[in-house]
DNA sequence: ACAGAAATTAAACAGCTGTTTTAAACGTAA
DNA sequence: TTACGTTTAAAACAGCTGTTTAATTTCTGT
């Protein structure tokens, strides 16, 4: 009862970075157990499968996570004053709490939730920037000139940005919609996303500057 | 050289249809030529890999869409009148000249780049909504306290698209970092890029309800 | 120290993947 | 029709995947 909790941490913990470098498809199980230094078979003895590692793995991220972002809600409730700025602070605090998970704990536990829903082509990426490199820049540059309160930086990551939520949005359009339709009985069919989709964006990539620089939106000040 | 033709069409006809509905990991060459009626090394030998066959299935795409996108921003720009919404719209004529490549092409060119980009993984999320469900409503709900501008169905879509969007740009953190540091000598280090998230997903959440939903964006006005 | 349970190990399993091979069938120009 | 280059076809290839088996070792409670 020993040594058996030790190559199931070992399994975890290599299970962990290898998941979050290169997702869940993209890493074997062979691949697993040679990072961790422990056999093959032990994966499957102590985690029944694979998907049970992976959620073996999640879970543990998301019993430090879950708790800590509903007593943070908890706590901005009880005192009044929300707002969608304050809401979002608080996931600030749950996600330094995972650092008792693991030192770069944050990083890893949203790496592997984006894995969970996506994994990475690398070279059409490559492939589209070669081929039409001149009129992704084209179009950079149009953002620019039409946002002249915003820096060519915060441009770029919020196109970029722009890009991640229409693409994400997209290839979860048929799971929303299914939800949707289930929750509000929402008559809205998923040619129809991008109508909801475009408001969105646009506020986002035209918001004012990003805020200070400094440690806000910290939940330290309201216990002061 | 004719049947040859058709077979190749046949296959990438097939290819587009699963590619964009499994992803291109979620769907094997077997899988592609039983769907095209062809046979399996009819794909190596018209298209090489199965790389090169994912490669022509997105240039057909890319081949209309990019051209018609130039042409929409350089009509834009000849008439000024420069804004983050206007240069939104110019998207929406090039998708739906892919109606030209296929019947849904839109749709099917939008399922194509997100899965370049990612694969789903489902069953996380039922697992993660199972047990952990009751704090995703808590969160949903203090949002629409929160806006109580916005319908419940508009912050429903919305939240889900600023998970697409933190869960996208933390999978390309990486690639993202590397491409700002080369173009601007951004020193943003990758963990600073929460900060740039916060005020497009905020901006994004309190956006304005989604205008008429009748046929506004589109560029029929411009020439009235 | 011993008996029994728990855990590790090496090996093989069945199934899938993309790719290659070899030969047959096809289409086309002389 | 004959001959030749192109295209199709069935089969096997080598490699990887997650999983299981069976034997061995290790740990634990008495």
């Amino acid at each position: 009862m020993k040594k058996s909790a030790q190559t199931r941490e070992h399994i975890l913990q290599a299970a962990e970075k290898l998941f979050s470098e290169f997702g869940f498809d993209g890493t074997s199980l062979r691949e697993i157990t040679h990072e961790a230094g422990v056999n093959l078979a032990s994966v499957n003895y102590h985690f029944g499968s694979k998907k049970g590692l992976i959620q073996a793995v999640m879970e543990r991220y998301q019993r430090v996570f879950m708790p800590a972002l509903q007593e943070e809600l908890e706590f901005r409730v009880a005192r009044g004053g929300i707002s969608t700025e304050s809401l979002l602070s608080c996931f600030v605090r749950p996600l330094t709490a995972l650092e008792d998970v693991r030192a770069d704990g944050a990083e890893v536990y949203l790496k592997l939730l984006g894995f969970a829903y996506s994994e990475i082509q690398g070279h059409l990426r490559r492939f589209t920037m070669n081929r039409f490199g001149s009129v992704i820049q084209d179009v950079f540059r149009l953002f620019v000139q039409a946002n002249p309160h915003l820096t060519a930086e915060t441009l770029f990551w919020r196109l970029h940005f722009a890009l991640g939520t229409v693409l994400f949005a997209q290839v979860s359009a048929k799971a929303l919609s299914e939800i949707a339709r289930a929750d509000f009985s929402d008559p809205t069919p998923e040619n129809l996303m991008m109508q909801r989709l475009l408001p969105y964006i646009a506020a986002g990539i035209s918001a004012p500057e990003m805020s200070l620089p400094e440690t806000s939106m910290h939940k330290s000040e309201a216990l002061s």
